[in-house]
DNA sequence: AGAAAAAAATAGAAGAATTATAATCTTGAA
DNA sequence: TTCAAGATTATAATTCTTCTATTTTTTTCT
């Protein structure tokens, strides 16, 4: 498979080096960063890098269909996702992380399997899913002996 | 059952006018406002009525458990629940509004009945469905005749 | 009821996230 | 290389929400 910035390229997008450091940056980033978090990280090698930068470049990826932006945020912030398909959310109540979640929930769920409930047409599912994650509850239990 | 402002009594909390106003609002309302919504409405009533008030009678209205707050939001703005039970969503991608589901998600769907998934502990789901509303339907299909 | 104390409402300022603007710089085509 | 179009930057503006100081209302106590 391409990879972003070839498709980005494919797509007619100018590659200046600030999107190459953001397109970058989320394809390798494994969690949900907001604006200012890609900013910190990639003023260590951009020093100029300004904020409105990265909003921008996040809206062009969104319109392009690369990444998306969350319905939930993180202490307030808007909350961005490397990858772009629909899928579930965990949030932590300890720790205050996001996880992506695996499991294909509308097919694994049979009143969402219709495409229609209580007359409404149903095309997307999106799950938020506040618990613990693998982590805390380790460390609980550790705590416990 | 009892009415929201002889819980609010009940618990020990003060009814001053703004506060009965805000809570009689939200248990007759069948929709999600926002909080400049809820001010806009009642200012008719209470011309005097500011918008901090609104703000802080809905904190109270959570902690007590009588509303809750959406994750998602309505042009960028908090939407608070008159029901502050957990239930689920479908944010119509015609008209955006957004309209509470009445079917139990989890007990219908196998994979969420379980209470862990990939290792974390799940307590709450909540789904966003999107979509089109029942009377978005109805219009597309009145225009197509 | 009337006075004092506590709590709440108000107006306005402050804060935080995001978007818009204008000037400067870069890119890429000719 | 030249030049127009587009991107980045710094800064200002906007929007939503929270905070603060002051005034007003409510509650408590006599
Ligand atoms: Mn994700
Ligand atoms: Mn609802
Ligand atoms: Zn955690
Ligand atoms: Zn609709």
């Amino acid at each position: 498979m391409k990879d972003i910035l070839e498709r980005l390229k494919d797509k007619g997008v100018s590659l200046t080096p600030q999107r190459m450091a953001i397109a970058e940056f989320l394809s390798k980033c494994k969690n949900h960063p907001t604006a200012d978090e890609i900013h910190k990280v990639l003023q260590a090698k951009y020093p100029t890098m300004s904020l409105a930068t990265v909003y921008s470049a996040l809206e062009l990826l969104k319109e392009l269909g690369e990444i998306q932006e969350l319905s939930i945020r993180k202490r307030g912030k808007a909350c961005f996702d490397p990858n772009p398909d629909i899928h579930h959310h965990l949030l932590c109540k300890k720790c205050g992380k996001i996880l992506g979640m695996e499991f294909d929930y509308p097919r694994t769920c049979p009143i969402i399997a219709q495409d229609t409930i209580n007359g409404c047409k149903i095309e997307e599912v999106q799950a938020y899913l506040y618990g613990i994650c693998s982590e805390c509850l380790k460390k609980e239990s550790d705590k416990k002996g």
